[in-house]
DNA sequence: AATGAAGGCAACCGCAGAAGG
DNA sequence: GCCTTCTGCGGTTGCCTTCAT
C-alpha cells in the first residue's frame, strides 16, 4: 500500500530522456533484465527513478512496441473495448499487440473521445446524449443543413429534395421548424427512459464545446456537422439512427473524420454494429459477459430493430429519396 | 513572417492492489 | 494479521509541434 518513495528521493533527474539514459537502459535491460525497478537504475548508472526507468521501458523502449498511426481496425477495437471495459487502459492493451495502454489512452483522449462527443455521444456510455445542450448541435445541424441547400441550389431546390415537386421555401421553413420540434420531443420523451444510461454522462461544458464546434464557420457550412439522432421505434424505447455523414468538404470535416478517409469509410468504422452508418458500440451491461456477441446483439436489438426507418424522420425524408441515400 | 491557439504526446504524480517479511 | 515495499494503473500536466490568423 501507499506511494512508492522513490519518487520522493531529490536530485533524480526528471524529464525528457536523453538518447544516452535511453542507451544505458536498453543495454542493461537486455543484458540483464529489469529485474527490480527500484534497484534498476542505480545498476544501470542512471540517475532517475524506478517508476521513471519502468514508464521510459514500458513505453518507448520496448522491442515489441508497435509506432505510427492507428488503423481503423485498432481504432474499432479501442472503441468496442472501451464501450465494454470502460478506462481500463492496460486491458484494452492486452488486445492490441504491440500498443501501450498510455499510447492508447492518449489515442482516445485526443481522438476518439472528440469524435464521439462531436458526432453526439457520450463518450463514456457510448450512447447518443439526450440532455438538452447535447441536443442544441443537433438542431443547429439541422438549420444549417437546411442553409447550404438553400445556398446551394436555392430554396425551392431545396424543398424539392425534401418534399417533391411543387414545395415552396415557405414550407421548408416549417418542415425545418416541425422537425425541430419534433425531435425536441423525442429527446425529451427519450429521457425519462435513459437517465440511468446517461448518468455518468459528459458534462454541459463538453455539450457546450460541441456546440461551439458546430457553431463554427466550419460547423455552420453544413458540410462538417455529422448529424446524428435519436427518435423512437414506437414502443418507448430509445432508438438512435443511422449518421447521415454530410460530404465532407470542409476542414473540420476532414479532420474529423479524416483517419476513416471520408464518409464511406465511417460506414465501415461501424459496420459491425449494426451496418452502413450506425453507431459505435453501445456500454450495454448486460453483453459485456460476451463481448464476441456484442456486434450481433447491437446491431439487431438494442438499437430498437431493424425494421423501422433509419431515418429520424420518415414523414421529410422519404428512404427513397436520392438525397437521402446518398447521404446514407 | 510573426504570433497566438490548439493539438499531440511523453512523462510525472498519486492511488491502490499484490507480495513479502 | 499487520506493516512495508514494490509494481501497475489511470489521471493529469507540460512541452513541443503544427495550424490559423
Amino acid at each position: 500500500m501507499g506511494r512508492s518513495p522513490c519518487c520522493d528521493e531529490s536530485g533524480l533527474k526528471k524529464g525528457p530522456w536523453t538518447p544516452e539514459e535511453d542507451e544505458k537502459l536498453l543495454q542493461y535491460i537486455q543484458k540483464n533484465g529489469h529485474g527490480s525497478w527500484r534497484t534498476l537504475p542505480r545498476l544501470a548508472g542512471l540517475n532517475r527513478c524506478g517508476k521513471s526507468c519502468r514508464l521510459r521501458w514500458t513505453n518507448y523502449l520496448r522491442p515489441d512496441i508497435k509506432r505510427g498511426k492507428f488503423s481503423q481496425e485498432e481504432e474499432q477495437t479501442i472503441l468496442h473495448l472501451h464501450s465494454v471495459l470502460g478506462n481500463k487502459w492496460s486491458a484494452i492493451a492486452t488486445h492490441l499487440p504491440g500498443r501501450t495502454d498510455n499510447e492508447i489512452k492518449n489515442f482516445w483522449n485526443t481522438h476518439l473521445k472528440k469524435r464521439l462527443i462531436q458526432m453526439g455521444f457520450d463518450p463514456m456510455t457510448h450512447r447518443p446524449r439526450t440532455d438538452f445542450f447535447a441536443a442544441l448541435p443537433q438542431l443547429i445541424a439541422l438549420a444549417a443543413l437546411r442553409d447550404q441547400l438553400g445556398a446551394a441550389a436555392g430554396p425551392a431546390a431545396a424543398a424539392q429534395l425534401m418534399h417533391g415537386p411543387g414545395a415552396g421555401s415557405a414550407d421548408v421553413d416549417v418542415a425545418i421548424q416541425a422537425a425541430k420540434l419534433q425531435y425536441l420531443q423525442c429527446l425529451l420523451q427519450s429521457a425519462a427512459t435513459t437517465t440511468a444510461a446517461v448518468a455518468g454522462s459528459a458534462s454541459d461544458a463538453e455539450a457546450a464545446a460541441a456546440l461551439g464546434a458546430l457553431c463554427s464557420p466550419q460547423g455552420t457550412n453544413g458540410s462538417a456537422v455529422p448529424v446524428s439522432s435519436s427518435t423512437h421505434d414506437g414502443g418507448g424505447q430509445l432508438l438512435p439512427c443511422t449518421f447521415p455523414e454530410a460530404p465532407a468538404s470542409s476542414t473540420e470535416a476532414s479532420q474529423g473524420l479524416s483517419s476513416y478517409g471520408g464518409g464511406a469509410d465511417v460506414v465501415d468504422m461501424f459496420a459491425c454494429h449494426g451496418g452502413s452508418g450506425s453507431l459505435p458500440p453501445l456500454a450495454d451491461l448486460s453483453d459485456a459477459a460476451n463481448p464476441a456477441d456484442r456486434c450481433s446483439a447491437t446491431a439487431s436489438s438494442s438499437f430498437g430493430g431493424a425494421a423501422s426507418s433509419p431515418l429520424p424522420w420518415p414523414e421529410f425524408f422519404p428512404d427513397d429519396d436520392p438525397f437521402i441515400t446518398d447521404f446514407l
